[in-house]
DNA sequence: ATTTAGCACTCGGATAACAAGAGTGCTAAC
DNA sequence: GTTAGCACTCTTGTTATCCGAGTGCTAAAT
């Protein structure tokens, strides 16, 4: 069990290190107000810390750095989160409030806004579109055997490919098609769109519609691209202002990162409710390990709609941050079903 | 007029320059075999080509490298396309040859295969929507006051947008509005559409609807919001591998760009048909004073369809790109009017 | 009149040597 | 238990020095 004293010393040490991104010396403890202590006295405690393993030294004669755990501990059981201004919160709210016609720029509003404010990078995960329920499905012919396929939600999502029909295939059948598609399908969660249509509207259209095989096929295809979670990301760069980043294959390397949408979304996804936050090696992604990921949910009805999440160093501020995400979660959930009542 | 020589050492240092990126010196030159010269008489022709402005030393004792000048000269007059191999063309054909679903991704595969073939970054302008005409609209309602309004293009490109009227336009004024837009508007260019609404159909409208000033308002809003063209990315880091990206900050400011889309779809845009190069300073924008771009154009049943570009250093592998954009272009060209064909 | 060999000179870059500064850990005194 | 004092460590910045690549010029060779 760590003492007050020993307590007070690592959250000063935290705090400053998130600061100044230096390792903090004895000295520059002792010296501040609430720490009626020699440096020798700091520097003892700061041994016994280290061995415990919260604090590390880069080399011998410098300061003492964070270790995960120290950080760990940290969020855990010393932070106190920094209250927000109310001239925050009502920046926040208006740049949030703007008038957008797509829910879709509400979260890369909130994106771009949540970067910004932090000089993090902002990765908000999309409105699941496998929450959402076929609205309708639309069908308009392009040109020969081309056409599009429109899918509405109800959340107000369309989603649009353009198919190919081979000759073969009589434009009375489609129109078929898309009326028994509408007519089963409306209401049924996208994510279930296609194990519905070869469980279910298989045997239907094989009984009205020549040609279903390849229809059908077609269809699926078009079904199983929307099952994926959009990613929306705030401020890409800002990482790169942070000073553990000044080695431009490391930016490159975590850059390239950002374009893999599946790997990124399952990294930032957090399955509980509320705020979650991975420090290093928590993220169990060898890339990330000198990276902290706050998430925080948001949601619609009561409903889980998607996650926000900020990329950091470890180094992060947390109490802000953690400040931060809670309130814009909340906004964001706010702002989102203003729009669904407006 | 320059001499045989001065030609031959100004090629001779551009070549090794775009390959080692390092200031040139006589030797180097001197020791090739094309050069039956001493390093003396090199450096002599050297001096003369610095006084004329095509080469410049970065200081008193290194090597030469070449200025703006002299690059430009270097691919007006002095460059050799490299022959692609027959292998070379085979693998990017078979690459941009896979089976899509929209232009959109052939667009976006090229973007990315020319990338990976050069390191540096490929910049394509999409199809532009404003090439395309006016196919269908379709007006979805989703819940209450709000509906999706979908915009087909004869291209099978799709743009939607959530809209919302207010509570007291009926559902019978909105499914005439419709009507009439499609009746009148099928056809138009896109980039009319906007246009043609307030002329032609708004005393159309003032007749049949009642509340006409907020639909057309509501509409005018969503074509307004058509006239841009997309523009696609290919390795966007790749450039960060070259050596004059070494700094973290350059990096950043650069990236950044790459997010203002209309701004870098200004720079890339290029009026004429066939292949463009600008180099440094002739991009007429400060942060790409030592970058240059390449681009060709690619149509479809011979208008101009859009634009590939590719950004590198001033240092370009110039032949080998010559002879990838002629190749891509005409390819891109080839594979889009198939789709159409097919 | 060219071309080239020779040589002094200039820089940048790498390396070593050094001083300064910040910090630690230990010991002994308070 | 706390702290002053001090030797020791390690990084960082500075300066000095050397080396090599390269130039520019002059004078000789072709």
């Amino acid at each position: 069990m760590l003492t007050e004293r020993q307590l007070a010393i690592l959250k000063a040490i935290v705090d400053d290190y998130i600061v100044h991104a230096e390792p903090v010396g004895s000295r520059t403890i002792s010296k501040r107000n609430d720490m009626a202590f020699s440096p020798a006295t700091i520097r003892n405690e700061m041994s016994d810390l280290e061995e415990l393993g919260f604090l590390e030294k880069p080399h011998s004669s410098a300061g003492r750095i964070p270790s995960q755990k120290g950080y760990r501990y940290y969020v855990d059981h010393l932070l106190s989160p920094s209250k927000l201004s109310s001239r925050d919160m009502a920046d926040i709210h208006s740049r949030l409030a703007l008038q957008f016609r797509e829910s879709e720029q509400v979260i890369q509003q909130s994106a771009k806004v949540l970067s910004q404010l932090t000089s993090y990078t902002s990765i908000v995960l999309g409105p699941e579109v496998f929450e959402s329920r076929l609205s309708q499905i639309q069908l308009i012919p392009i040109s020969g055997d081309q056409a599009v396929m429109i899918i509405v939600t109800d959340s107000g999502h369309v989603e649009n490919q353009t198919v190919h029909f081979p000759e073969s295939v009589s434009a009375q059948d489609v129109e078929r098609v898309v009326n028994i598609l509408n007519d089963r399908l409306r209401g049924v969660p996208i994510y279930r769109l296609q194990q519905k249509l070869s469980q279910e509207i298989a045997d239907v259209l094989k009984k009205y519609v020549t040609k279903y095989e390849t229809m059908l096929h077609t269809i699926g295809q078009v079904f199983a691209d929307q099952q994926q979670e959009k990613v929306y990301y705030g401020g890409k760069t800002n990482i790169l202002s942070q000073p553990e980043f000044h080695d431009v294959d490391r930016v490159r390397s975590i850059l390239n990162l950002f374009e893999e949408d599946a790997l990124i979304s399952r990294l930032i996804r957090s399955e509980d409710e509320g705020l979650t936050i991975r420090i290093g090696a928590e993220n169990d992604f060898e890339p990330f390990s000198d990276l902290s990921i706050v998430t925080a949910t948001y949601t619609l009805e009561g409903k889980y709609v998607g996650t926000i999440g900020l990329l950091g160093p470890t180094r992060m501020e947390y109490p802000r941050v953690i400040s931060l995400m809670d309130y814009f979660a909340k906004d964001m959930t706010q702002m989102l079903s203003r729009r669904q009542s407006d």
